[in-house]
DNA sequence: CTACAGCCTTGATGTGTATCAATTGGATCA
DNA sequence: TGATCCAATTGATACACATCAAGGCTGTAG
């Protein structure tokens, strides 16, 4: 199963310089379909050097991306690791997910133009970069199909960015208020209603993902109601105090969407 | 804000024939600007019949895709609400997400070839299905580039389904056995050592992201270890039993990435 | 309109995990 | 090599939520 594992652990060899293990070759790299059609697979031409960025080097605690910032390339992991969070409210940091050797950091900025987390070395790591301004790939280069579906699969790894902040969530209030905010965005994004909206699923679908009893689902539910930020019958739902469940989501000021 | 809502709820007028609302417009919908690519904005094209079904009816309950099943589709939810699950080792099935009018369902599907999760109606809906096969739109109508970033996207739109299933574990020991199986399956995805390897992140961090306290994870750690289940020294792991980890996580029949 | 059935709510108790507190261990740097 | 500091472990207590149990409501079918 696991042949020829290079192995990093246990008694490091002090090699003068520090030596990082666990690189991936190119043909291993997300990335690698990608550099091979751009002409970068052997001799590296230099027009290329222009579009990728080849094994830059990433500090500990270094940010490749940060929150906020314009689209505008994507990173694949060469060597080391890296996690991406979100700043919560509270100015705690939410970690969404870690990244390592050939995966590929930033394609969730794609659909929206920017990047919805920042991205942060774990250890001495390096990157390939994939400059996208430059190879201007959703303009000429791409027919209107493909930047279609790709907006779509763009559209749906930010989406999925909802589910950690589930999981973040530490009591059952919390993950209750971030799962109606949730399901509130993802209406409005198709002007649906809102605000005032039928839940199709039971308590129990509900419950089983949170993770929660339908128990508990069900007292959140009340809990809400009676401090007046929501008005339930059976599925029928209205939010009536959209910021206050925010609050107690802790997401005050992430832009998730 | 929500200006011209359209409103399902409360007092629900008797129509004779069940009236659905909360129909998104095609403006509207996930598959919009494929469907305008393909022609399909005003009067129908009987060629595009054959690529495209428009508005076809789900009953509650029914499953559009199930989980294992060859890629070929995917689908637009026009009317109503889905449910998307993975069927647990103990039988209980696991929801992964909901899906709303205008989303689009089976793209994760498009880079293993196969839909990883079971799509079920909660409701009465309606779906417009897009057929990848006809349009063989991985063939020859895509080029080389475009293709690797759409199978970027889907692949990483499919990993993200690991954390359902961290959401969906009911306790801290199958939420850290989740967590050391999908490192170890993420490494073993670019040939790293997946069996024996160094934790890049610290406590803090698995601690965050699994939504539990440094200490129980540290105690998970060190009671898998009592069960020899796993060897740790500090970051230094080695999974010693994989399939009983597995058996622990509960998912000894998923095929998560 | 009435009756049934499943869904949802509400209450009481036990357990798993967070929290608080203190010690040990390991990595870094002089 | 040794000192320092942060990370990780280990233990004790409190609380939030799961679980068990029962009752009320809603929606559906006859």
């Amino acid at each position: 199963m696991h042949t020829k594992e290079r192995d990093t652990c246990c008694p490091t060899p002090r090699a003068s310089s520090r030596r990082k293990n666990n690189v991936v070759e190119c043909e291993s790299c997300g990335l690698y379909g990608m550099c091979k059609v751009a002409g970068l697979d052997a001799p590296v031409p230099d027009l290329i050097d222009e579009i990728v960025g080849r094994r830059e080097p990433v500090a500990v605690g270094q940010n490749v991306i940060a929150a906020g910032a314009t689209f505008g390339e994507i990173y694949a992991v060469k060597s080391g690791s890296f996690k991406t969070y979100v700043t919560m409210a509270s100015g705690e940091q939410q970690i969404i997910d870690f990244y390592f050797p050939g995966e590929l950091i930033g394609l969730e900025g794609l659909s929206e133009g920017s990047y919805p987390h920042t991205v942060e070395a774990l250890e001495a790591s390096s990157v390939c970069r994939l400059d996208f301004s430059k190879l201007n790939v959703l303009g000429e280069r791409l027919g209107e199909f493909q930047k279609q579906l790709i907006n779509a699969l763009s559209k749906r790894a930010r989406q999925d960015q909802w589910v950690p902040l589930l999981m973040g969530a530490q009591n059952a209030e919390q993950r209750t208020a971030t799962f109606l905010l949730s399901l509130s965005a993802r209406f409005a994004e198709h002007e649906l209603p809102s605000v005032r909206f039928k839940l199709p699923m039971s308590r129990h679908d509900i419950a089983n993902y949170l993770g929660l009893a339908v128990e508990t689902v069900s007292r959140m539910f009340q809990r809400f109601q009676s401090m007046d930020l929501l008005e339930v019958h059976g599925r029928h739902v209205e939010l009536r105090d959209i910021d206050a469940i925010r609050v107690i989501a802790g997401l005050n000021n992430i832009n998730a969407t």
